[in-house]
DNA sequence: CTGCATCCGATCCGATACTG
DNA sequence: CAGTATCGGATCGGATGCAG
């Protein structure tokens, strides 16, 4: 492990890259393709508090990007279903590994969080 | 590497920790900051783009989640020290992983991204 | 040197109404 | 069902001026 040890080397394209994918409703949106495809409104009552138009926009900008697939049937009414690509796939790692940073390190933060706030009380 | 198919769990928790410690000035910061310990102007300089107030407000909120430290001294005039906090070199892994996802699917992103635009002015 | 306060424009986001 | 269009509020980020 000395990646980091060259220095991490962030771009200005990999920070607009990573905006791209790892915005506030992303995260939520490729954890249920991830698992399958899903229709929209699937999407919509599986993330709590996504409004049709961020859902909308995330799953455009995502689609854009070659991380998610986007089919549309012909029939009536038309149906449209969102699956992961292949590009997307190879997220899943970095996500696995971030989500596994914030379950391990939430109590931790939140410590630091109140010792933080108890400090600027005492003032 | 199951713990992607059990999928992933993402609670809002999570996301909200995410948004504190990712956001766009941050990955740059910690970059610096896990080489060497720096002062404020010294990052100001360091990181392109960044602006006092952002900057400031940033390594603000780090501070308060234990993933920097700050230590004032009492000369003439200050001088302010930021170094990683043990939280924050728990941190590099992730980021790691995630800058180098980055760096390896940049092109793919780029090429997909203009195919799509592609298609839209066909279409 | 470090940082706060303020103003201001750009952008985001939710709510609502409407369409094929 | 799956969007588009629009509006208003909140928030973000830069620029500037001031302070310890």
């Amino acid at each position: 492990m000395d990646t980091a040890a060259t220095e991490l080397r962030i771009a200005t394209a990999h920070r607009d890259l990573l905006d791209q994918v790892l915005d506030k409703w992303s995260l939520s949106i490729l954890n249920e393709l991830c698992v399958r495809p899903c229709r929209f409104n699937e999407l919509r009552r599986a993330i709590p508090n996504v409004t049709q138009k961020s859902l909308t926009g995330t799953l455009r900008r995502l689609e854009r990007n070659g991380i998610v697939g986007r089919e549309v049937s012909s029939t009536r009414p038309v149906a449209v279903t969102y699956r992961i690509a292949p590009l997307g796939k190879t997220l899943r790692r970095p996500i696995d590994v971030l989500l596994e940073w914030a379950e391990q390190h939430l109590p931790s933060i939140d410590a630091a969080r109140d010792a933080f706030d108890a400090v600027l009380d005492h003032g």
